[in-house]
DNA sequence: ATAAATAACGTTAGCGCTAACGTTAATGAT
DNA sequence: ATCATTAACGTTAGCGCTAACGTTATTTAT
């Protein structure tokens, strides 16, 4: 039970080489024979070298570790840090994680200098500040955004948020609803935005209720999504479904129209977007736009590795397709649509 | 807008100082005149130099980061962490991420190694395998655990499990309930014993029902706590209470409640343990006991934070305590408490 | 057979920083 | 007036590693 690792002057002494030779083997880099390489690598294992890539890195090469900055507040998030990580290593590159949290407003720059460090590249998923990265053209650092970030100079992987709110309103309008309601997200955010744009071009395209107080102002958060469904239920014409602009508002529409003495999808029909784990622990669970979460993750390192091998980033932004997850909350509307009362029991569909 | 940021070297140099001086000045170490300190203070700040921790770490210094060991699969974790990365900053000191993907079974010591290039302790929380860390005893990096890991080596922040447990048996008691059911965790960790223990100490203790089918065992997992909690309701006299080892655990036994045509609280109560996110958000909201997170990850830094300057660490073994989050999913049996049926309709609930 | 190219190495220098040990001048003790 | 002490600096060396440029043998072209 050795106490310190051995460094690479030491792998180089027991295979009686140069730090260079070893290097250069322990580093899958030409310029040394195969019988050495072999050997020098032996050596290595045995006597369980770890690279230091700080060092490494300090001296002008890759450290072979990528750095993430999120925000670690919604499972959604954290689910995309881990495909990360499986992505990353994937491709024998190591992830470390800078957890940003809500409270402190930090500005991004010495943040990504600490980072810029120890990695060789930054993956930002900030749902909710559009503007955070916009300053920093750090331009030092290879640096790709998720989810948000339109305005930043950066490759930017995302959900496609327009199709995906399509997609919604399409099984909506498809199950027999015509009066849809639409609790709409944090506007500052660009997928907020398309969403929003996405409703009001299918309820025009298919001819739908087109009532402004369908449309009520949510936040992404799940009081936000009460509320709102709140002055849904109380309108003198209630819709028969509701579009919440993620999950998390879908939550906190599903307590405010248990609330009205309403059911899901009995008398209201509920449909989210993200699909984050709790969709599936509601009850009834949530039907929802599912963001392809592993693609996603996948995306951002793909193209990471690339802007880092000095490869020009294959597209400024890619767009991926999101996909209906149908679940319980979802249902045709009741047969006497004007019914403002609970009405129909033992509907079991 | 400069691209590249400044050295330690460009400080001195403007100051006219030697890089030691300025070391010493922005490390906040004796040795340098008042007036000179804050000159160099200035410029730095000014030129908006940011330390290079990876090279502070490497020539032997203290790099002024914590690193976290984590599994980020339960929100319960993702806070864990948000909390130890505030108590860090508070401490000046910032911390990295190291995510543990559940998947891939490496071994810790690459890890560690990798971590010990970087940053000068690290806090450990693995809920989920308890022998993980008992193997490595690095000695060289200050190591602290959360939550598991009694068999390592180092000091362990921890949940009193057992006085949770009590708390949750009392709380059902009180509300009159003679017949418990106990939902057990995963039986590999210590965490599940103790509040296993603690139901059988108190079922004793109280002089409740002592039935042995009253115990079923789960895996800390929704999908165990379904399971055990169908085999509950399926007893020719079915507890009127059940006490699931944990929040995941209660959520999937509401599933089977619901399933088996009895409703929350007025057929059944449910507690749960933990105060996960999810519990406020399933209907009913979940009566759970709230695992002190914000004192737990206070105490794995402060712990940390004095193992890295070299003072001994305060204690082994900190047990915080828990505490009753009496929400809505508990309430009195019903009161004829022998009914067997789904009983008792016309509820608004 | 000789120059030119190549492969397989080794050397030097330096990334940004800090221990550890100088050096210098000012202060205090006797 | 002389020596010891202290505060405020500066110098040297080195953490572990890799570019960039040697150096040497070996091959290939002509």
């Amino acid at each position: 039970m050795k106490k310190t690792n051995p460094t690479l002057a030491e792998i180089a002494r027991v295979a009686g080489v140069s730090m260079m030779t070893a290097s250069r083997a322990v580093n899958n880099q030409p310029g040394v024979s195969d019988e050495k390489r072999a050997e020098i690598l032996r050596i290595a294992d045995d006597l369980g070298y770890v690279a230091n890539r700080a060092a490494q890195r300090l001296s002008g090469g890759r450290s072979h570790v990528i750095g993430v900055i999120a925000q670690l507040h919604t499972l959604f998030t954290s689910e995309l840090v881990l495909g990360i990580g499986s992505a990353g290593r994937a491709a024998n590159y190591e992830m470390l994680v800078y957890s940003l949290s809500d409270a402190d407003n930090r500005p991004p720059g010495p943040i990504l200098d600490l980072l810029s460090q120890i990695v060789d590249g930054v993956i930002v998923i900030l749902p909710f500040q559009s503007d955070y990265l916009a300053s920093l053209s750090n331009a030092k650092l290879p640096i790709v955004t998720i989810d948000e970030g339109n305005d930043a100079p950066f490759p930017k992987i995302m959900t496609d948020n327009y199709q995906g709110a399509r997609l919604a309103i399409e099984h909506l309008a498809a199950l027999g609803h015509r009066r849809i309601g639409f609790i709409a997200g944090n506007e500052g955010l660009a997928s907020a935005r398309d969403r929003a744009r996405a409703f009001h071009d299918m309820r025009a395209q298919l001819g739908l209720d087109a009532d402004p107080e369908l449309v009520v102002h949510g936040n992404f958060m799940q009081q936000g999504g009460f509320l709102a469904a709140q002055r849904l239920m109380r309108l003198a014409e209630p819709p028969t479904a509701i579009f919440a602009a993620n999950d998390m508002s879908a939550v906190g529409a599903m307590a405010a129209i248990r609330e009205s003495k309403r059911s899901v999808p009995q008398d209201i029909s509920l449909i989210g977007f993200d699909d984050v784990s709790v969709a599936n622990h509601v009850h009834p669970a949530l039907t929802t736009i599912r963001q392809p979460l592993t693609q996603m993750s996948r995306a951002a390192v793909n193209t990471l590795l690339a802007m880092i091998s000095g490869i020009a980033p294959p597209a400024e932004r890619i767009l991926l397709s999101p996909e209906l997850v149908a679940r319980e909350s979802t249902a045709a509307p009741p047969l006497e649509k004007l019914s403002q009362k609970p009405g129909r029991k033992g509907m079991t569909r």
